[in-house]
DNA sequence: GACCTTCTCACCTACGTGTTAAGC
DNA sequence: TCGCTTAACACGTAGGTGAGAAGG
């Protein structure tokens, strides 16, 4: 139930309230692939960027948007002949913080003005560096972002709030400390701006998602 | 009542709550040559940036600190024969946003654990263009920033609580366009990091201030 | 040895500077 | 003309890429 075939998904609590996954053909790309994503001590981003849209909130009434990143099963996984196989059980999954994003707290008329990007949050492999914007996860193991809406200006009670939960499956990805499936690695090279000088040819030239 | 003469100032509502201007000895340096800073249509940051240091909050209570820039007095200024001189009325003030910072609610111990830095925000002469983080205001007038400590985690009401208010006279500066004095574009070239390329010799070589 | 992690690097994007010339 | 504003520019800082070598 928190997961959909299709890229809009509703709100139980709140009906009108519709969350839309942007860059979709984009996403499906990589999880045709089976998308890997890179974890680091200091942290690295996301590619692609998680970016939403949002439809049918109050204009005036107060929000509070939050994300964060859950396992999708209990598995350890590794990389052999070509295809990922499951390579015994995951580590135990430790509650996950949520994420605030920044705009919070605003008007629902603010929040569907304009499009609402996750792209500076990082993942890390690492508890010792200070994780303001960043999920501490495991290599190796499969997970899926989350989006959590809260009608409140209230940030100090956000977790006693009932909540609107959305998630997409394009968006489930595997955690690498290097990249294991080429056919990935080629893909983020033709897609990422900042990986531009990795190109041999016929990548993107210029129009790429801007991270 | 808002400004000293000191880098450090008391709250009358809050007598402990003490706020001290960072890089004083740079601002001064500022003052004595009359400090301008650039406005532009996008927006142009602050320099010396805008650091200040808390002391004396209670560590469990929570605030929201806040900026923003106010007129000094009601004249328009220009720049002859190597100096500021009045030149006529000012353009009517108009009624300052408040930036919020963005740390904003946090408990007097996180506060005051770091330098809260607003080297962020920008000075703009434009009002078409997105407004968070920027201040719009008029060249050629004499301005001087301004903090607020509210003790409340509601943002929403933040209009309506207390405030302590602080001032330091070494920040008041004119803006412009372009800068006017050869002496404050020196010491800009010679300070700021950003501007590194400009420098003849004798300037600052490293450990000049991040802005 | 096989597998995974970490570090350094060249290369890129993004954007903060004053300068300069053009515009009004 | 004069005073002020704007836009394009070269040159910096800051930081996001995968590659490749080294480490465990």
């Amino acid at each position: 139930s928190y997961s959909s075939p299709n890229a809009q998904v509703v709100s139980p609590l709140d009906p009108c309230l519709r969350v839309e996954l942007q860059d979709l053909q984009l996403w499906e790309s990589f999880s045709a692939a089976k998308t890997e994503m890179i974890v680091t001590k200091p942290g690295r981003r996301m590619f692609p960027g998680y970016r939403v849209k949002f439809s049918g909130m109050d204009q005036k009434a107060k929000y509070c948007v939050l994300m964060d990143i859950v396992r999708v099963d209990h598995h350890r996984y590794k990389f052999q002949n070509g295809g990922w196989t499951i390579a015994g059980r995951g580590e135990p999954q430790v509650p996950q913080r949520f994420y605030l994003h920044p705009t919070s707290p605003a008007s629902g008329q603010d929040w569907m003005k304009e499009i609402v990007s996750f792209h500076k949050v990082k993942l890390t492999n690492s508890c010792g560096h200070s994780t303001v914007g960043k999920f501490l996860i495991h290599s190796m193991h499969r997970y899926q972002p989350r989006i959590h809406v809260v009608r409140s200006d209230d940030v100090s009670t956000l977790h006693l709030q009932p909540r609107s939960t959305f998630s997409f499956p394009q968006t489930v990805f595997i955690t690498v400390t290097a990249y294991q499936n080429q056919e990935v690695t080629k893909l983020k090279v033709d897609n990422n701006p900042f990986a531009r000088g990795f190109r041999t040819n016929g990548g993107k030239t210029r129009n790429a998602q801007s991270s």
